[in-house]
DNA sequence: TTCGAATATTCGGTATTACGAATTTAATAT
DNA sequence: ATATTAAATTCGTAATACCGAATATTCGAA
């Protein structure tokens, strides 16, 4: 596989990679958003919450529709859905052990 | 869902967010592969690689066996291959314009 | 027009990540 | 014991990501 592939896969994978922009994608799972919906539900900053769609728009996770004064997000494909359904299975699986993973992360943390 | 398994998600994403473990993952897709095998099929640097093994085994999505002077990896679930198959195909659909936005990026980059 | 609401962008500081060079550790063979 | 090979770790530096504050854009309403 050429590298420029695996780049633009890394890439998906670094959209992915943080806390609020899957929080953001596992909301949209039922449905369009809109931003100052999202922005509410998730109780941060609106220029955070902004920024964190705009790094999935760049990667095109989602698509987003003008509609007057608001924005209306949506996941792009039900593909990337799939990929969090499975990696839910994945956690489950390792539930215990993650749960360690994390209360070591905080100890040593801080 | 608590944000500490969001963040235990992300942080699995996050290990996933690298060409170079890309590749490694893919490459240990067929069976287990010692980091001298890897580093060759890579053609990278030693301490490089290695250095992206140890994120691979923090976030525990390889699992290495140690015999003699070697250290053996293998992926540590089927499912993470899983995902990386459906991620194929969701590049597959999209391939015309992943082409595009890899080209706009090299272009704008240097 | 001008105003207000919704959203996006820019900016500055700090934290995290990636890399190669050099060093260290662990295992085997001599 | 010491040399050799495989692999991991440490170190310094450059690049990238994240955040909140401030600013800019875009739209509909008055």
């Amino acid at each position: 596989m050429p590298d420029s592939l695996r780049r633009f896969k890394a890439g998906v994978f670094q959209a992915l990679a943080h806390p609020t922009r899957i929080a953001i994608l596992e909301l949209l799972g039922t449905g369009e958003l809109s931003a100052g919906e999202l922005i509410e539900k998730l109780g941060m900053e609106q220029a955070n919450v902004s920024q964190h769609l705009a790094v999935l728009r760049t990667q095109r996770l989602v698509v987003n529709r003008k509609s007057g004064n608001q924005v209306f997000y949506s996941v792009r494909d039900p593909i990337l859905l799939e990929v969090l359904t499975l990696m839910r299975s994945y956690f489950q699986k390792y539930l215990t052990e993650a749960q360690e993973m994390l209360r070591e992360m905080s100890e040593s943390g801080r």
